[in-house]
RNA sequence: GUGAAAGUAGCUCAGCUGGUCAGAGCACCGGAUUGUGGAUCCGGGGGUCGCGGGUUCAAAUCCCGUCUUUCACCCCA
């Protein structure tokens, strides 16, 4: 019985196995140098800690299950409330500020379709404990730092970053009621991702008073610095939540990747629990779906039982990362999937025995080796099978070592050959090369 | 969850108005090559044509169902 791989997810065959680590290494290495420490948590939760922030329709694209105790348990989509939990849990020992990141393995039951996969990997960086946007400037440099270091610059992808808080007292300030921001995120959050007709007539839906609904277009539209400036009067909430906007514009820019960054008003984010600086990294075309998204959301270690602690993050998923590198060739074939630095071979097999010999000294000192396992291989074969495992070098035991205990070594790029004792190459693997 | 398209060898695909239609290239394995690899040439293995049912004398080919993939919608943590 051939059982195929269930929907929406990978094998990770080496060369896949390659990218993906290539990747999460980059991720890992990004956020070290950031500051971050890393941490993990269970791939299951109960269910309800995912029912707590959002409704049923949430439920629906999770994987859940009943254990035999009867208890109801659910994959984890997220890893925000695991670190939520967690971090309530220890949250009097822990030195501030808190700056923690992980890559989670995660699964959503959702339709497959292009750069979103039932089970995928996501990077996620937070701060905790931190009030000041330099925080939330922190993580969107650290997003930066990880994009810039694999290749993608200012021409490839933009982060566009907002504000929840902006949005939220403008909206007031126009007598949007608070019950229906909500509501009214949904619909702005989806402008960018609509014809501009279907948007407004979304709009008008939650919007019904056209003057209103004129004015937050408005708003939508400014996406220009000074012209923002004038429309906000001073001493008001809007102000405040604007400075917080040019400060972390202003962070980024002193820290050298203000290139990348832009004010961009028709960024929301859908979920509601976003309460300050929100931003996405989209690719320059708008082709694909954005590669990450963050914000503040400083009520969330409160939700969760917690004190109230602010808080900052921001995920980024491996799937439409991956689509990008692609397109931007900046993945290439050649990541490599084994790295072999010397190959034993004899040129004949009454060497076979000093082959083995040598390949363990060889790993016992940490370096990679390997040799054939076909005993009646010429040295053709051999070399042969050589370059197939990518092997830097070759190490060629043959008549020489008979005569004076010498060793060829023939570098498989160069297809430059020596001829050193074999004790001194031993000797000279101990200096480190 | 809704809609559309597609599924033939490990990969990319040809064949598809039913009747040598089970094929090509690449990949893999072996040989040419008993002390020198990547190239070239030659040879080989590998597929119940996604699966199930139907129509027919005859189905990879037509019809239905199903699974998977892709794309869009819903949703986006």
């Amino acid at each position: 019985m051939k059982i195929p791989p269930v929907k929406g997810t990978r094998d990770f065959y080496p060369p896949q196995m390659a990218v993906r680590n290539w990747i999460i290494d980059g991720w890992k290495r990004v956020s070290r140098r950031n500051g971050f420490e890393e941490y993990d948590g269970p791939i299951f939760e109960y269910l309800k800690m995912y029912q707590v922030k959002s409704g049923d329709e949430i439920v629906e694209q999770l994987f859940n299950m009943t254990d035999r105790g009867g208890r109801d348990l659910a994959i984890r989509p997220e890893i925000t409330p695991t670190l939520a939990r967690m971090v309530n849990q220890q949250i009097n020992s822990l030195a501030r500020p808190i700056k923690w990141f992980s890559v989670p393995r995660l699964c959503r039951a959702e339709r497959p379709q292009k750069g979103r996969l039932r089970e995928f990997f996501q990077w996620n960086i937070d701060i905790i404990g931190v009030d000041s946007v330099l925080a939330d400037a922190e993580v969107i440099f650290a997003t930066v730092d990880f994009l810039r270091e694999v290749g993608l610059g200012p021409s490839d992808v933009k982060v566009k970053i907002s504000s929840r808080k902006l949005l939220g007292v403008f909206l007031s300030g126009i007598g949007v009621g608070q019950e229906k921001l909500d509501g009214i995120y949904a619909v702005l959050d989806k402008k960018g991702k609509l014809p501009a007709d279907t948007f407004e007539e979304l709009l008008k839906e939650q919007v019904p008073d056209k003057d209103a609904a004129g004015k937050i277009l408005d708003f939508m539209r400014v996406d220009s610095i000074p012209e923002v400036e004038k429309l906000i009067e001073a001493d008001s909430n809007e102000r405040i939540a604007w400075n917080e906007v040019k400060n972390v514009l202003a962070y980024l820019e002193m820290m050298g990747v203000g290139e990348y960054c832009v004010y961009d008003p028709s960024i929301v984010r859908g979920l509601a629990y976003y309460t300050g600086i929100v931003f996405e990294v989209h690719d320059i075309v708008g082709e694909l779906r954005a590669i990450c998204g963050g914000g503040r959301y400083d009520n969330l270690l409160k939700d969760f039982g917690g004190p109230m602690v602010s808080a900052t993050g921001m995920g980024m998923g491996d799937c439409v990362l991956e689509i990008l590198l692609r397109e931007k060739s900046l993945l290439g074939d050649s990541i490599s999937t084994r790295e072999i630095e010397y190959f034993v071979a004899f040129a004949d097999n009454v060497f076979g025995s000093h082959v083995y010999r040598l390949a363990g000294e060889l790993r016992r000192r940490g370096f990679s080796a390997s040799f054939s396992y076909k005993p009646e291989s010429g040295l053709s074969k051999q070399l042969k099978e050589a370059s197939a495992q990518n092997a830097k070098k070759c190490v060629i035991i043959g008549q020489e070592f008979l005569e004076g205990r010498k060793l060829v070594i023939k570098d498989m790029g160069t297809s430059e050959q020596e001829v050193v004792g074999y004790d001194d190459f031993l000797v000279s693997l101990e200096r480190g090369g």
